[in-house]
DNA sequence: AATGAATGAGGATTCATTCAT
DNA sequence: CATGAATGAATCCTCATTCAT
């Protein structure tokens, strides 16, 4: 059940199983409509054993959060700021992110679904609401420079970056729905988006 | 307990009663989340008159849906679209709607924020699907519309309202997660998006 | 299931038959070994309704606790103090209570069980704890009075207490245990322990 | 974590860690309510471990009872007998079981609680209902030969020895409370309880 | 011998729904 | 029409026991 490599049981594997499914059974039942023993036997394992690895169904449930909120950061500022800043201009910069939440949102629609379309507040602990916050602030900041390279329109960056991520969202919606999402359609909203944001 | 006129009891007062309690309390604690009884209690009846009003509790789910998305349509493309659109211009009708939304969000915000929660798929109906569906299709009439009088960008209208709705969630969330929303955020959000629609 | 009288449902049959359950089975299998599913198949209900009539286990065992407690005080401060108490002589008043005590513990075999045999200390609330207090209390009174008379031995009244109590409760036990109790071994008991308490 | 000896592991420590570790669990938490986890850490071994040196939870909870009701026999009729029996009088011999019972509990608090909590009845076996079966009978044993020297009041005893062990238990119960014990209410203990048991 | 991850039956509790009054 | 006590399936979680290493 749990995978081993050379005979010795990988000691990560079972929670990494667990994980896996909380993300899928989470996303397609909801957190509050997912049964622990539904996940459980969607890892493969007995129910006790999720609690071997997580003391809680909350627990769990901001594990999962977590996990994959840390990733999508990674998606959105790590190399993707890296290479497209040396390339210097907020519209290139702009472009990488996008893309990087495109690229995120299509390689793990699940995660991405989990992350936006559900009401977390029950249930997210103050470590998942930091970690929340601080990829908002990222945003925030690129904003600001964006606003004193005058390349992105003054007012609120709070406002501009729920606008923007909100209409990802939507999009990301839409996707998830059933639409198609051709480089056609990626084009279009990307420069639409931009437009929102940029100076006129 | 329920409303009663002239010392005969209303007979629709309790359904709504019981219409108004249970958006009170979906809202505040999830479809899922919310007991049938602790909606009673809300509403100031016993838990088995909402069962003489509702044959369940999905039935309930999908009438408060119902209720509030058809008045958020008739909001949006009821009189709004009457009033402005003989104006003529786009610009205006556009203007129109999105101050309809505005308009809704702060006057029902228990509301709107209940017909966002993206955790309905586990039980609405045909119908109440329909509707949302309709409504959608009325954004994307008027988006097609723009496009034909070269006001707004081309390219697949889908797309668009997606965006464009998927802003104004981002931009309500943000407000009802404490955020002050004065005229000059107000014009900010309503200009940005424009230009995210409108024809270069 | 639950009785009725002239028709209309007795409000109270329902906890009653719960309370009654819950002495035979909390005796039976200790408090901590009892399910709540065995006691509400016992009680003739569901398990559900158990929780109408009790928030919890744990109040459910504090209410078995106190409605015995309290039965066995009145049986040995009540009317036994009153009528016996009149007679005046300590000796009397001891034989009063020390029959209220064996008419207790032959009535209500399993209440008494219930209340002395067990180690109720995991879940008995402060009330609970108040009612034992002031049922001990009650007993070290009766001793000062019979030390002031000169009728009972010097020394702290708490051991006095303990041991007579401690002796009772001994006693109880092999009657539990199996043994049978005449008139005999009854009188025997009695002025065995009245010999412990009397000043020689 | 096991105490070694020169070196080599002494195959008896884990038994004897686990033994004691168990005695102060089943005490603390009743049998019922300990955990075999809690168990084997407080004992610093694996769970695993405690299946080596016991087939079960019971024969584990056995395994405790008999040590200690064993070692409790031995301090009341081993040596305490031994001598005291040599100095002949029935009184002096009742004053070193006494003795020897307060001195168990003084030394073995954790012990003397747990051999008197009630709650054995669901798990003893038959080897150790026989043990706890003969220490009683030694008890009678005593006051047979008390009451055929004259010395111990006459009629059944089986009811005297449950009236004098009760009280001791009820003693102990209220030191375990948190009484504090000195030698004058030792004394008045002991002179009581032995008036209970002599003959008039 | 020792380990501790895994197991899954069992326990306390909740809640949508029914129905006798 | 209204009531609310009763129902019992379903939920989260615990824990004695096993077994591969």
């Amino acid at each position: 059940m749990t995978a081993t490599i050379g005979g010795a049981s990988e000691p990560q594997a079972t929670r990494e199983a667990v994980l896996d499914a909380a993300l899928a059974v989470f996303t397609e039942h909801t957190y509050g409509g997912a049964a622990m023993s539904t996940l459980a036997s969607r890892a493969g394992v007995a129910v006790g054993t999720i609690y071997r690895h997580f003391p809680s169904k909350e627990a769990l449930g901001n594990a999962v959060y977590l996990r994959w909120k840390v990733q999508l950061a990674e998606h959105l500022f790590g190399d993707a700021a890296d290479s497209t800043n040396a390339a210097g201009s907020i519209r290139a910069e702009f472009s990488g992110i996008w893309r990087g939440l495109l690229r995120f949102a299509a390689a793990h629609p699940d995660a991405f679904a989990f992350l936006e379309l559900q009401q977390h507040a029950g249930y997210l602990d103050a470590q998942s609401i930091e970690v929340a916050r601080r990829i908002d602030q990222a945003g925030v900041a690129f904003v600001v420079r964006g606003q004193q390279a005058g390349e992105i329109r003054d007012g609120d960056p709070d406002v501009l970056v729920a606008l923007v991520y909100g209409a990802f969202v939507g999009l990301a919606a839409t996707v998830r729905a059933g639409a198609e999402l051709g480089e056609q359609r990626i084009q279009l909203a990307e420069d639409a988006v931009w437009d929102m944001l940029r100076a006129r």
